[in-house]
DNA sequence: TTGACTGTACTAGTTTACCTAGTACAATTG
DNA sequence: CAATTGTACTAGGTAAACTAGTACAGTCAA
């Protein structure tokens, strides 16, 4: 079974692609603190791409403290904590959540709609409070 | 006033935010059908970008049926109309929402922040059925 | 200790998207 | 008719993304 695909014409970078992908798998809980994500060559081999391309989607993710790395040993899910707190993640997510409702409108989606499609998401998605 | 303002030098293209925020003006009520959008060239003077920048977002959003220009007179707002229907809809929507969903879990947004953002936006955004 | 595996760090080059610059033309408007 | 509009070209510059290859240093198990 594959670990994701990755579509190289599309308009997303490979990399970015991939740091998403990860993101969203810690998200909906297929994926756990303390796991390992393959190695930077078996990833590159699978997916047909270059080795660098994979070594900086997981910079990325340890630079946003997604995950930590360990050379010889591999790359980790780290311990989920909110790095951007406060006014920031609000501001963030309400940019994302606009855009979306943005285009959902010139789509010609209705209100019960985006309702719904929000709840289902909400479920999929572990967000609960941790502290 | 400024009819909107770009950033050049962040992650979107300029053509794509001007995109973007023409759809959003029209989502939020403040531009309406048959209203005219300012001309290529004197867009492109008051955010001191080039002319075909401006041509090539406009193009965009006529391609996408939410404007419609005619040579001489200018680009006006098209009659909103669901292009895009169905499941494809859906289905963008709710991808827009995972992955501002994925984003907000590692932000560390609680569940009660998340409905309070998007019921905000909800209600700036007139997502309302008209026919 | 050895050897295989890991992440990391370089250099070099290609490709593509985005943007700028300039010119020209066709359709509309007053 | 004259001004304005969108549109269509060509040409070139810049930066990001990706590939290719090599090398190095830390980890781990045999």
């Amino acid at each position: 079974m594959a670990f994701l695909r990755v579509d190289p014409s599309g308009g997303e970078p490979v990399f970015q692609q991939i740091v998403d992908h990860v993101k969203r798998e810690i998200a909906t809980g297929r994926l756990h603190p303390e796991d390992r994500l393959p190695s930077v060559r078996d990833l590159a081999k699978e997916l047909v791409i270059n080795p660098n391309t994979i070594a900086r989607a997981y910079q990325v993710l340890e630079a946003e403290g997604v995950t930590y790395s360990r050379r010889g040993a591999g790359t980790f899910i780290a311990a989920t904590k909110p790095v951007v707190k406060g006014e920031e993640r609000r501001r963030r997510f309400r940019e994302a959540i606009e855009a979306a409702l943005a285009d959902a409108f010139h789509l010609g989606l209705s209100e019960e709609e985006a309702r719904k499609a929000f709840d289902a998401a909400m479920k999929r998605f572990r967000l609960v409070e941790e502290r």
